[in-house]
DNA sequence: AGCGTGACGAGTA
DNA sequence: ATACTCGCCACGC
């Protein structure tokens, strides 16, 4: 069977194509629930969701991130994104999350997340998840 | 259909 | 801290 028609008339791939993914709009939610000076990795939001993996939701970032608070999903490691860090260190410094500075041993360095402190599980409304 | 690539992650050396 | 390997999976060529 090929060529099937949506109920708008168009075939399923062009619709696909043009609409927000479900799955993308699941990860930007998720993205929008992330409190101001907390953060979530990629692995996280996707286990958070049960669906895909890491790799999906920086796909999901890559392409329709800039609708969303975009660095409060970060890497597991706590480095900032490539690319736009200072944007990114600008929105910590503004919320206040937790940061590791750069060691002296490696000067131009910039600072990382602190994980450990920043890392936020979904806490409060973990509840009504599972 | 195979293969490289990526806003990833964990493990190992 | 760096480098490299694997597992992962959607995409594009």
């Amino acid at each position: 069977m090929s060529e099937q028609r949506s109920p708008e008339g168009g075939r399923y791939e062009d619709d696909l194509a043009q609409a927000l993914p479900e799955y993308a709009e699941r990860v930007l939610d998720v993205a929008e629930l992330i409190p101001a000076g907390r953060v979530m990795t990629y692995g996280d939001v996707a286990e958070w969701l049960e669906q895909g993996g890491p790799r999906q939701v920086g796909r999901v970032m890559a392409l329709y991130g800039g609708a969303a608070p975009w660095w409060r999903v970060v890497r597991a490691d706590g480095v900032l994104l490539p690319g736009h860090e200072q944007r990114a260190l600008g929105h910590y410094r503004a919320e206040g999350t937790p940061l590791k500075e750069a060691s002296r041993a490696a000067e131009g360095h910039l600072p990382r997340i602190d994980m450990r402190r920043a890392r936020w599980d979904g806490g409060d409304r973990a509840e009504g998840h599972t």
